[in-house]
Parts: structure tokens; C-alpha cells; sequence
DNA sequence: CTGAAAGCGCTTACAG
DNA sequence: CTGAAAGCGCTTACAG
């Protein structure tokens, strides 16, 4: 019923063998121009694609990795700043490295802890089945993390933050937002302002997401401008319209750095509520690149690129039978010309 | 290096042939019962899997799925109301339909209409690279959806709701919410509300989602009830804060049905902030039934069960090369139980 | 009930 | 530069 490489190599008049080099491109001083141009004339004409099962039986590989998508819920007592934002250009990058290099992505997903799903999971994984595993996420399912990393798989984990509620785990890909919020304050301090705060959902001793801080707080104090004044703990929206509500927020910070967007776009909402302006009395700084909430000056994870190295990093581990390697991608700070000058000088 | 089913019969001592029978539960009348058993206990005590793509090659079949995850991302007015909620449970179901039934699912993701990946994604869709293509989203990028359609691969849709704004497709896979609404709106009346209102983000005759509306119309004009002073067009949630703001609410409604869970969340949080009880003085229903919102009575939209029946249908209808089936999956009224007595009493 | 043979579509030495 | 042969791991008639 489909077409195979027979079909193609009848029709150009050569052996099926010819057509197989010309399509993987090892005709180079085998396969003559002539007849190298007749095949994929015929290829381009009937859109011919060969069994990519077949090659890889022959080949003894399978070409194939496996995302585990984790759908274990986190409890999630900060709710109110969860956007879905840019977590589906993970996967976007994850399939598209895979695709560049011949793999194929499968997906596995996990809702519950069931004995079963771990069973049927771990028969997916290992060849002939998967080449190696990508994990997305923080990861929540440890004890699946666990019995995957004993099979001794392949494997790569890919986040957007680190955790100190979760473990550390490796290898992995992850962006470093540092620079980017080094850059950002430097901004800040350079226009003038004095009072720059940082708004978190906790503390950020037991903070969920340390790195986003540590840019800020070197800066600051390199800067001698660092007080524990400045830090502005909110677990949930009605805090941040408490701390609105009781006034003299002027007095407190020109400035503002949030944990991500979404608190950005909070803060700004109840600022403006009371009669303030954004921008114009305060400088908002968001985190994340939120595609929802494009107004802020923020800072770009490249979820992309952190999927695309992921599975390129996984695949060449794979091709040299090395462990795959860690990344740290380096986070950039967007939209820097949208800082105000006008929220510092108000105060002069 | 692998195993293969060679090994396992010269350990269990049998022909390959013999293997190959008994792991695909053809052994009935062919193989003995001392030899199927042997046989298994190798293929246990091994860990022992066949090689999938082997035998797909020689069974000519593929027996993969790709879903198509679209990336677009649509303009967002309602961006306060968005939640990443349950949207993963949709592929969670595809993913274990698919694997019950043998096949596995592949991703595809689409960030951009650039003409590239047009061509990639088609080049990777009907066999033998995949056997069939799913759908979930609304559909964003129509251009594209047109172009598999007309590929004449087998395919098929998810969604969790209608939407006026975009066009209906089939085959498709669709949750009917009618029914649960109209329980949710019954109770209430049962419990003596009479000013039920309805809260969304746009008006209904444009609305996104006109099948949220449709069961509380009903039943509201059924019972004498229905009234356009009812419904709350509430684009942002500054909207719903200055409604609350405006006062007199009690006398406009008792209880409120939301768009979504989220919207509800934003109710309660205003109206508590206010200073009213929730529940206690408004009864608020959400719709979704968002694991991050567990808090209301609300729409359970069987988003796993969706991705189930879609891979379902549309694995049948592959083997039967026709035209996957539809599916209209009811929706469930959740947590009904916690509708309140005590919000309509006091106005009484 | 069992084994030997043919074949799925492809790739890779190897002889000409 | 080209073709015939062997083989990847599996499945499926077919003869015993």
C-alpha cells in the first residue's frame, strides 16, 4: 500500500540500495549525479518518506526519547501568582532539538503514585523501547525520578528555577537569571533609585526559588543599599492590597523586583487602584517573560532554549554513552528600555 | 547486545516462533502449557521486551499517535481569569488510551505559522510516521489544522469547552456541561434562591463559551427566574471589585455562577475583603473544577476522560479506516454538597 | 502442538 | 560507481 524504497529505486531505473544512501545521504562518491538527481526528483515528485521503523530496526537503535510530564499537583498555598505562562516552550524546545536529530519525542504522564503506573512507565523506558527519558519540571514524583535513575536510562531534567523544597538532581538544564537581575538593579540604581524592594510569596530563607533573589541582594549591597526593609513578604493578592492599603508605600520603595509577572501585574493593579501611577510613581519588575503579562520589564528564562539543549545534551549522551551534560543557560533581562525615569524623580 | 525473543527460546529451550506467539497471546491451541509457562517465566525473570519497532515493521503498521500541541497563544483580555488549571489531564488521557491500546503518542508543537514548520509537521504526519493526529486547543491555528485535514490523515479534536470565536471542527471529542449546570442551578432554587446570578467575562452573545451559559438560561427561565439584571459582565478582575465596591449586592443576587473557578476565587476573595461571608452571605459556584481552586461547588469538565475517548475514537476508527466518531462527554456537578443554606436565609 | 521458511522495509558491508 | 546478498528483530502462514 505505501511506498517503500523498492518503489522509488523502479521508477528511477536503479537498485533500492541506491535510493537508501541518497536518502541518508551517504551517496558521496557512490551514487552517480545522474542518478543521484533522478532519485530525488522522484522523492520531491510522490512526497516519499521512508519507514523510519524499518531504518531504525536495521540500524539497532530506536531513536526515541520519553518526556515524563508530571502531573503530581504541588500543594499550592501560593495560588494567586500561578500563571500557565511560557511552561509550554519547554516542550516546544524539547521536540523541536529531538526532531533536528532524528529522535522522535513520547510522552508518559503521571498523575497518580500507583504501583501500576510506575510499573507500566518503566516498561516504556530502555531501549527498544526509549533511547532516554527527559523530565519536566521540578520534580515533584521523587520516588519515580528515583526508580528511573536506578535503571540506569539516560535521563535529563529540565527546569526554570531551582528549589530548595525540592532536591537537586542531575544532570540538568536550567537557566541562570543572576546577570540578568544584576543588570536590571544596576538599571534601577543608575536611574537614580535609592529604595529598590523585592516581593516574594515567602521567605526567602525557606524561599521556593533562592536564585531569583541572589542577583538582587548582591547588587544591593555591593550598592550599600541593602535593608531587610525592602523585602516585601506576600503569600497571596489580598496581602499585597493589605500592605497597599496602609499607605506611606512611597516612603518605602521607589522600585519594586517581583517573584514573577503574574505578582507584577497584581502589584501594579492595586497600586493604580489607590491612585497610583505605573509607571510614574513606581518602577514594576517582573520575572518569567509571562507571554500574558508582555508590559513588564522582566526577565526571559529561555524556556526554549532550556528544552532544545535538554534533549540535544540527552541525545549526545545517548550517541556517546557519557552521562548527558548539565547547562546552565544564562537568563536575559527584556525590555530594560521601559524603565522609568519619572518613578525615582516624584520623590525628589 | 539487547535481548531478542531468539535468546529467550534457546533458554527456554523452544523456536522463536514459540516466543513470538505466547507475548502476543496467540499461544491458544499452539504452544503447550509447559512451554507457554517456561516461556514466561524467562521472559519475567528477564525483564525481557520486544523489540516494538521490529515487530511494527513486520505487522506494517506504525500504531503511533502525534498530538499537536499548538503554542499560539491567543490574545488574552481575560488574562486575570486564566489558570493553568487542569489542562494536563486532557493529554494524561490521551497518552493512557493510547498506551492501553498499543499505541504510543508522539509530540508535535507549533509556536509559529512560519511555512518550515508547516512542511516538518506534515512530514511527520500518516504513515509510516504516525498513524493518526490529535488535536487539543481550540483551534488556534487554523491554517494548519486545514492543511492536516486535507493530508486526509485520520485526526481528531479535544476541547474542553465551545467557543463562538472559533469554528467547530469534527471528529471531535467535547465535554456537555448543560446538565451539571442545570443540577447546580436546581439546587440552589431548591434551597430558596431566587437572584441566581451569572458572572462571565464578556457578553454572552459573544462569549467564548456559550454552552456555560446555556444550562443556567434554561433553568432560570423554566423557574421564572431568568432576568438580564442578572448577568455580570466582568472583563478584569478590577471589574468585579468595583462592583463589589458599589454596594448593595445583597439585594442584587444571593448566589453567583462563574465563568471558572478562578473568577470564583476572585468573587470570594472581594466579597470576604468586604466584609461579607462566603458562603454564608453568597453562595459562588465556579466551573472547571481547577485543582488549584478545590474550594467550590463547580463543573468537572472530564478532561482525562475527554483525551481517553479521543485517542479511543480515533484508534478505531484507524483500524477501521473510517472517520473517527464524535463524543459528547457529560459534564459532572462536583462537591453539591457544600451548597449553602444559610446565604439565601439571611435574606429572608 | 512444533519448527523451518519467508518476508516487513530498510541498511551495510562486499564483490564486481 | 553499481548491484546482489545478508541481516536488524519480529510475525505469519505452512508443512510436518
Amino acid at each position: 500500500m505505501s511506498m517503500t524504497i523498492k518503489d522509488i529505486a523502479k521508477r528511477a531505473g536503479v537498485s533500492s540500495q541506491a535510493v537508501s544512501l541518497v536518502l541518508n545521504e551517504k551517496a558521496e562518491g557512490q551514487i552517480s549525479t545522474a542518478n543521484k538527481e533522478r532519485i530525488l526528483n522522484i522523492v520531491r515528485a510522490t512526497g516519499f518518506r521512508r519507514n523510519i521503523n524499518a531504518s531504525r530496526v536495521r540500524r539497532s537503535c530506536c531513536e526515541t526519547l520519553t518526556l515524563v510530564i508530571d502531573n503530581t499537583f504541588p500543594v499550592c498555598e501560593y495560588r494567586d501568582f500561578i500563571s500557565p505562562g511560557n511552561s509550554s516552550f519547554v516542550i516546544q524546545g524539547i521536540v523541536e532539538g529531538a526532531l533536528e536529530l532524528g529522535f522522535d519525542v513520547k510522552i508518559v504522564s503521571l498523575s497518580t503514585t500507583d504501583g501500576d503506573i510506575r510499573e507500566k512507565l518503566l516498561s516504556h523506558i530502555g531501549e527498544p523501547y526509549s533511547s532516554g527519558v527527559i523530565f519536566n519540571g521540578l520534580y515533584h514524583n521523587l520516588e519515580l525520578y528515583k526508580a528511573i535513575e536506578d535503571c540506569g536510562v539516560p535521563h535529563i531534567t529540565v527546569k526554570t528555577h531551582t528549589s530548595s523544597r525540592h532536591p537537586t538532581v542531575s544532570p540538568v538544564v536550567i537557566p541562570d537569571p543572576v546577570n540578568a537581575i544584576t543588570e536590571i538593579v544596576r538599571g534601577l540604581i543608575a536611574l537614580g533609585h535609592k529604595k529598590i524592594g523585592y516581593s516574594a510569596h515567602c521567605g526567602i530563607e525557606e524561599s521556593y526559588i533562592p536564585q531569583r533573589f541572589q542577583g538582587y541582594e548582591q547588587e544591593m549591597r555591593r550598592a550599600g543599599l541593602y535593608d531587610r526593609e525592602l523585602l516585601f513578604i506576600v503569600p497571596t493578592a489580598s496581602a499585597i492590597r493589605k500592605l497597599v492599603a496602609a499607605g506611606d508605600l512611597r516612603e518605602r520603595f521607589s522600585a519594586l523586583l517581583c517573584m514573577n509577572d503574574k505578582m507584577a501585574w497584581l502589584w501594579k493593579e492595586e497600586l493604580e487602584y489607590s491612585g497610583y501611577s505605573v509607571p510614574g510613581d513606581f518602577d514594576i519588575i517582573g520575572y518569567d517573560n509571562d507571554p500574558l503579562f508582555p508590559e513588564f520589564v522582566s526577565v526571559d528564562l529561555k524556556a526554549y532554549e532550556c528544552g532544545k539543549t535538554a534533549a540535544q545534551n540527552l541525545i549526545q549522551g545517548i550517541k556517546e554513552k557519557l552521562t548527558p551534560q548539565d547547562a546552565l543557560l544564562e537568563a536575559k533581562a527584556v525590555r530594560l528600555d521601559k524603565l522609568n525615569k519619572d518613578s525615582c524623580k516624584t520623590r525628589k
